[in-house]
RNA sequence: UGGGGGUUCGUCUAACGGUAGGACAACUGACUCUGGAUCAGUAUGUAGGGGUUCGAAUCCUCUACCCCCAGCCA
């Protein structure tokens, strides 16, 4: 596993505290996902926590799924889960549980605190339950139902559980305080009545535990010393502190952290599962979504989501993570890593004019200069060329180190050319440009050690691949895409231009056999890595992230 | 105008009564066969007012602002 989380933290810290004083031994948490939908980077967060402060203290994690809520719930998210956790690189060995393998458990426990006195069969339907709740300046008040008789109250909630009422009939529900400051305390509901089948239990049960009566139990079943979560839960901590000391059971310690934000970003189970289901993205594992599928298949590695997850750190303000944060850490660990290699988006034919005819010369390049070990290979280069439309301009700038008329630059790992001339076509679009070489120049040095400010990169006509390029850029134009004025959603935000697909992109033959989810560094370009939709004879690649471009800064103000 | 949290560079985050530090972003410059990477440097911050103290981001107090809670969701 990983080594994660060095720095300190807050919770870190509480942890150490407990151990200090005893409260407890070991350290052992849990990463509770609900099975209803693909988990993103704010669970890899959430992930990152909960595996790593158990590292951190050479204790364990559980996975158990949330799973009480049989409407919502399927078993196709359970293994997609699964698969996710362990590419970010944890591992929970054979502990992997399920709330609902607790349901006869908690099922017990409820008629304990019934026979207490501490809960109690409520008839009152929805509606007048939240009536009587009241509000957040009023207090609520008693159910008429409150003051059953235990035998009343056990003869009921048995009825509950074989099935004798409708969905929504009665609930049980706890005593504890109807003015309670807290909402949460005022009497919240422990069991409600659902005739519907659960992906594990089936349809043994038609009653089925609120969260906040399954949670804590199940931690305190699992040993659970430390349950994290997010600042959501906070204002449930009362209640489920309530419940574990009603039961007289293991008592776990709820910490609360601040869940991940990042600019330009949604970070919504519900507001992604929309943009697929109205096609806006294709699929949870559109490279443009911040799922961790999504991720993986746009070519992030686990490395940079874990690093970028430590460098956020753990704290209780909710804060807006920028997103450079995220691309760099990608950069970062891409830049050690992925092979360098050459690839033209937009090509434009180079022809150099004193070059001999049928000759093809094998130039080496090096594949990842941040790492001898990945070695060399080999690239044709032949007279005519494939380069950057970019990397010409028939009336440049200052500032401009590229391809122009009567400039020299330098073919990366290959030669000096100078422009000499170009050839248009009848709308003055540009066909070919013309150059000759310097034969003294192979290999990018010149014996006479004049210096040319550009370098760029090419392709062989002849020998160069089709491919299918997709760029990708944010989802959302605006930082804070959620934040809308009236009458408009955050669709309402989404880029226009978050996928380019490029058509005729022309790359090095070298790349012929890479495989789905191989990752590439398109040398002066960004990172890429072979799509899942790419096959040999159909080349696709995805942008995963571009190079930092200061060029593009420059011409900007100029 | 109930309860619970929060507020430190533009953005995250440290500092636990003793020089407000780091990262990202930005801006200089150096270097470079990727206008990449790397290196060096610059600027920017304790929400506000009182108080305690030799000394306060840190302790006390008042104020302001932000977030969460009124699902038979989690």
């Amino acid at each position: 596993m990983p080594e994660i989380y060095e720095n300190t933290n807050f919770i870190k810290e509480a942890i150490e505290e407990d151990l200090k004083s005893g409260r407890f031994t070991t350290v052992h948490t849990r990463f509770p996902p609900e099975p209803n939908g693909y988990l993103h980077i704010g669970h890899a967060k959430a992930i990152c926590i909960d595996f790593g402060m158990a590292q951190a203290f050479g204790g364990k994690t559980n996975l158990r799924y949330d799973d009480t809520n049989p409407v919502k719930e399927d078993t196709e998210y359970v293994d997609a889960i699964k698969e996710d956790i362990r590419w970010l690189g944890f591992d929970w060995d054979n502990r992997e549980y399920y709330a609902s393998d607790y349901f006869e458990q908690l099922y017990q426990w409820a008629e304990q605190l019934i026979l207490q006195g501490d809960a109690y069969v409520d008839d009152l339907s929805p509606e007048e339950i939240r009536q009587y709740r009241g509000t957040l300046t009023e207090p609520g008040k008693n159910s008429p139902y409150r003051d059953r008789s235990v035998d009343e109250n056990l003869d009921l909630f048995r009825r509950m559980r074989n099935g004798e009422f409708p969905d929504g009939a009665r609930v049980l529900r706890a005593k504890i305080d109807m003015t309670s400051g807290n909402i949460n305390m005022r009497d919240p509901v422990m069991y409600r009545i659902l005739h519907a089948s659960h992906h594990r239990t089936g349809d043994k049960w038609c009653i089925y535990p609120m969260y906040d009566f399954a949670h804590g139990q199940s931690d305190s079943i699992e040993g659970i010393t430390h349950s994290l979560c997010d600042l959501a839960y906070e204002a449930h901590r009362p209640l489920y502190d309530w419940f574990v000391e009603k039961l007289g059971i293991f008592h776990p310690r709820q910490l609360e952290f601040s869940r991940l934000n990042i600019s330009y970003t949604i970070l919504s189970k519900r507001f992604l599962k929309l943009m697929v289901d109205n096609k806006l993205v294709n699929g949870w594992d559109d490279p443009r979504m911040p799922t961790l599928c999504g991720m993986r298949r746009r070519g992030f590695t686990s490395e940079a989501i874990r690093d970028f997850i430590d460098k956020v750190g753990v704290a209780k303000n909710e804060s807006v993570v920028d997103i450079s944060l995220l691309e760099h850490c990608v950069r970062d660990n891409l830049n050690v890593s992925a092979n360098r290699v050459m690839a033209v988006l937009n090509p434009l034919k180079l022809i150099i004019d004193n070059y001999p005819e049928d000759q093809v010369e094998q130039l080496e390049a090096i594949n990842n200069p941040e790492d001898d070990s990945a070695g060399k290979r080999l690239v044709p280069f032949s007279k005519v060329l494939f380069i950057e439309k970019d990397d010409f301009m028939e009336n440049p700038p200052k500032k401009y180190f590229r391809l122009s008329p009567g400039n020299e630059v330098r073919l990366r790992y290959g030669y000096y050319v100078k422009c000499t001339h170009i050839v248009k076509d009848d709308n003055g679009e540009i066909l070919e440009v013309h150059c000759t070489y310097d034969p003294e120049t192979r290999g990018g040095y010149s014996p006479d050690g004049r210096k040319v400010k550009g370098t760029i990169h090419w392709v062989s006509a002849q020998h160069a691949l089709e491919a299918e390029i997709r760029l990708y850029d944010r989802l959302f134009n605006t930082p804070d895409p959620d934040n809308t004025e009236e009458g408009k959603t955050f669709l309402d935000n989404l880029n226009p231009d978050s996928l380019t697909i490029l058509n005729s992109c022309k790359v090095e033959p070298s790349l012929k056999n890479s495989l789905s989810g191989d990752r590439f560094q398109f040398e002066r370009q960004g990172y890429f890595c072979t799509d899942l939709d790419s096959t040999q004879n159909s080349l696709v690649f995805n942008r995963t992230v571009s190079l930092k471009d200061s060029w593009a800064k420059i011409s900007q103000f100029s």
